[in-house]
DNA sequence: GGCCAGGACACCA
DNA sequence: TGGTGTCATGGC
């Protein structure tokens, strides 16, 4: 069994726990790469705060948080820690796609392989923050891996050791999936990945002991 | 008071 | 390449 079969299967069974969980919880696609900076290392309910503030002074898009001053973006972010480098990557991240595209979404239009090159070169932009942008911001067919993610896997054995993770994380794309479907994936990994023990890969009382029994039975070996 | 949270980068060997 | 230090707030 591919390793891609198995996501297959873990996918099916989150889904009948969860169904469609529509993430990423943001109103617009400036909206998803301003939480995606906010959000590195740092728990969401922070980031939240931060994008609340943003938003009552009207600077939740790439053209306002470009027009801004890096103190007044500093003052706002502060609730999501880190806030020096990451109002310097605002900045940066807004007015080089504004001022070279005019919009993400014009930039969007030049293609996935584009996009992955140009985003990858802009500093503050790792990849995970690129796996979410790309995924959640631009609608292109992306799997994202992060901290959950390698996490999940390693919990239910799909992979076996922070080596193979770090392996795992330098994959670029291991699925032909849609991206409805691909947004949904992340968004149960999250999920689950709150829910769950943490107890490898599952204890007795885990809520999801459905999906360990399935599968330890069908996927495992 | 310590630990962790939806990382990325610079620096060093 | 791989390991380590740094950046920082807020919740538990």
């Amino acid at each position: 069994m591919t390793f891609d079969s198995n996501i297959l299967l873990i996918e099916r069974l989150l889904y009948d726990e969860f169904g469609d969980l529509n993430w990423w919880p943001a109103n617009t696609s400036d909206e998803v790469v301003i939480g995606a900076i906010l959000t590195q290392n740092t728990s969401w309910g922070n980031v939240e705060k931060a994008i609340s503030n943003l938003r009552e002074e009207n600077l939740l898009d790439l053209k306002s948080i470009s027009e801004s001053s890096r103190e007044n973006i500093l003052r706002l972010i502060r609730p999501s820690g880190f806030y020096n480098q990451k109002a310097d990557r605002l900045l940066v991240i807004s007015t080089k796609i504004i001022s070279e595209f005019g919009s993400l979404d014009k930039l969007s239009k030049r293609g996935m392989e584009f996009c992955i090159k140009y985003l990858s070169d802009l500093k503050g932009v790792g990849k995970e923050t690129l796996d979410s942008i790309l995924l959640y911001a631009m609608d292109m067919p992306r799997f994202v891996v992060d901290k959950y993610t390698i996490r999940y896997f390693l919990r239910i054995g799909l992979l076996n050791s922070e080596r193979e993770s770090r392996k795992f994380e330098k994959i670029p794309e291991i699925l032909d999936y849609n991206v409805p479907r691909l947004k949904n994936l992340h968004a149960m990994i999250v999920e689950i990945s709150k829910k769950n023990c943490k107890s490898k890969p599952f204890c007795e009382s885990c809520i999801m002991r459905n999906i360990c029994k399935y599968y330890k039975e069908r996927i495992l070996p």
